[in-house]
Parts: C-alpha cells; structure tokens; sequence
DNA sequence: TGATGTTTTAAATAAATGATTAAATTTTGT
DNA sequence: ACAAAATTTAATCATTTATTTAAAACATCA
C-alpha cells in the first residue's frame, strides 16, 4: 500500500528513522527560516533562500513544512511571542516595584534586541501587511499589565498609554532605525552597540526625571 | 522608418499627443505606485497591483518607466525626501529656538505622519533590504544640524544623539506600531488618532522637563 | 540480510509575474 | 481630412518560484 510522505508528517515525532543526528533536518529548516524570514520577510523570501541556508534541498521544505506559507506561520508565532512575551513577562513582574520595572525593560529588552536586531522591523511590517496575524489579547497584555496598576497609583495624573509607548519607543526605534543611524558619519566605525548600551544606563534616569516632576 | 515606444520617452515632456487631460497617465501610474509601494513595499508589490490601483493597462508601466525596479527607485527617492527632508528642514531652521524646534518637528512631522502612516515602515524597511539607497549626506543633516549646535551651548552635558533620537522615536514609533496599538482594548473605536494627536503637545512637555533638569 | 519504512534527491510541473510585441486607437499638426 | 506620431490594448513571452513527483538512498529491525 503506497502512502504519500506527507500521510507520515502526523506520525514523525514518534518515528525517527535517523536517530541521533547532531540537529534534524526540520531543525535546521526551521533554524534557516528563522534567519531568512527575519531578515528579508515573507515576500522577499524565496524558499530556495530557505533552503541554501540550511544547505538542504529544496524539496525538503516541503516534505516536512507543506508550504512556504505553514513553514512562516510558524516562525512567525514563534517570533511574536519572543517580541511581545518578553516585554509582557517583564511588565508584569510581581516582585518589582515600577522604576525597577523601567530599569529591567530597558536592560533585558535591549539585550535581547540586540541579539536579535531584526525582530521589531520583521514583526511590525508583518502585522501591517496581515493584521489578522496578531491577536487581541496580546496587545492587551502590555497595556493592563502590573505596570499599568503600579504607574496608575503612584501617578494617576499621567497616561499610562502614552508613558508605556514612550519607553517602548526609546526602546525600539534605534534599533529600527540602525541601519540609519549607521551610516553617520559619528557611527561609521561600529559605535552603535556602544550607543544602545549607553541607552540602558540613560532610559531609566530619563523616565525617573519625568516621574518625579510634576506637570 | 520605426521606433519603438520607448525610443520617445526622452522626448516626452517636448510633444505630449494628448494634452489637457485631468491627470495624465504618467502621473497615474506614479500615485498609483506611491499607493501600492509604500502600503506593501518592494517586494510584495505584483506592477499588477500598480496598473490595476491606477485602473490602466498593464502593459502602460512598462512603455512610461521601462521596469519596476526603475518605478521603484522614482518613488523611492520621493518618499525618502519626504521623510527626511521635512525632518531635517525642521531641525535646521535658523530663526527658531531649542524648544520651538521641538515644537514644530513635534507637530509638522506628527501632522505629516498621520496623512503619510505608510512612510516610516516603507522608508526603514527599504533601507534595511538595501542601505545603498540611502546616502550618508542625508542622515548627516539630522545629526549636524541648527538644532545639534543649539542643544550643545544650551546643554553641552546632554548627548545630542540621544537626545535626538529619543524626539524621532517618540514621534515615529506610535506610528509604525500603529496596527499594534489600534487592536488594543483600549483603542477599539478609532481613538489613535486622538491618542497621537495628545503628543503634539505632550512631547514640548516632556522634553521641556528634561532640558530643565539638571543629571 | 532483506523487507519495510523513512528521508533525500533530481527532475518535472504549474502558477505567478515582469516584460514585450504588434496591432488598434487616439491625438497632433498641416 | 490626412498622415505622422503617440498612446493604449490584448495577447504572449520568458523567467522566476512554489510545489509535486518518482526514484534513489538510507535506516531500522525481524
């Protein structure tokens, strides 16, 4: 009786024909894709891309993935949680009080971004393209979070909306904005990690000024 | 004896065969592509997409701008213009001071944005695929500027860098998290509008208290 | 080892898409 | 109105790209 590869792709993890090898084959598709897609997104993407940078033939995106489209919802989930789950675990700390907060955003986010200097573009212009990709509830997550409750009693007279968005937006945008900012002449020789570094440091007295002045 | 088409493009603005129309086709095409281009990018758009929003034959594009790539590059440079240039008149602007530059970028370039929401994702991701594009005397001109020379005697011990970037990342990142911040609860009911307008006048605030408080 | 199941490969297919052609239509200048 | 020039159209071409196929290679285990 014939079965086509696909008719196995539910049973895989049960069945590893190759054991043991240093890192699947579905990994190192997986690996690619995240590199590729991140970096160039959906439409620029060409699964040949995928499958150079995994160095695997072509068909085996399919053969494990379906479509260019399966193998990219996947990726993308996994990076939507990774953009907003992190900031969203650190907003909602229990144990902290809110200039702490401010501190830990600013310190692990940064970090984090830029280890992974292309998620904020990569997520953003893949939510404008198909808003339908992002849920509700995350976005809520950011916004009525234990920050929001702590922001709202030490400080009722401030937006808690526009004050989130602005450490958010310090945090953020030059790392959108590198490949600008690069390219001045005061960066030219690799000065702008240097230069988001400084920023960790200088977020959390900025946003301590705004805090302690009343308006 | 023959020509082709395309022999007479340089001729173009000397003869037009059809005067006085409304708009001529020419300039249908480039709003239908500053449309097209800016919504999904480069790579997404199809010169399908562009002749169909234009509501013109398919074949139109290809006799008035040769290629898409050359489409592209035309609209390119307008929307980059735009984006930087009306930034860097602004912070450039020698009858005004320190803080009524503040002012004016805050509510010229938020007017332009929110007549313009494409622009910043399509001017940084285009820039990310290809930094070529993007000519280091451009970004010079924000970095050096009336303003920088300004915030130095005003406040030799502020970065001016950071100070700057932080002023374009609260201007431009509500922006590209637009489709972001409009799914939250909060927001439901076409409110960002409303929320982005509130910084025109937030921003001067903010920004007052920081250069009026010594670190 | 050989039968069976699984993974990988090279080649083929089909759809999408940028570009071109030649003919038809419209405009212009006389 | 006529001829020349310019524009527009429908059809087609050529290339790129996602996907599928069938066979080969490999692994597992009785």
């Amino acid at each position: 009786m014939f079965f086509h590869p696909y008719f196995w792709l539910k049973f895989r993890s049960h069945k590893m024909a190759k054991k043991n090898k240093d890192i699947s084959t579905e990994e190192k598709i997986k690996e690619a894709a995240r590199i590729v897609f991140t970096r160039k997104g959906f439409a620029a993407t060409r699964t040949r891309d995928i499958a150079e940078e995994a160095g695997l033939n072509l068909a085996l995106l399919n053969y494990y993935f379906r479509s260019k489209e399966k193998l990219f919802h996947l990726i993308m989930e996994e990076k939507f949680e990774q953009f907003f789950g992190t900031i969203a675990r650190l907003l909602n700390d229990e144990g902290s009080s809110l200039e702490e907060k401010v501190q830990a955003v600013a310190n692990d986010y940064i970090d984090m971004l830029l280890q992974n200097p292309d998620l904020p573009i990569f997520v953003l212009s893949e939510i404008k393209n198909n808003p339908g990709l992002f849920s509700d509830r995350i976005a809520g997550k950011l916004m009525t979070s234990k920050f929001y409750e702590q922001l709202s009693s030490i400080r009722p007279d401030i937006n808690v909306f526009h004050f989130i968005l602005n450490l958010l937006s310090m945090i953020i945008f030059p790392i959108l904005a590198e490949p600008i900012i690069t390219r001045t002449e005061a960066f030219k020789s690799g000065e702008f990690k240097k230069f988001v570094l400084e920023r960790k440091k200088m977020i959390p007295i900025w946003f301590h000024t705004i805090l302690h002045t009343e308006v």
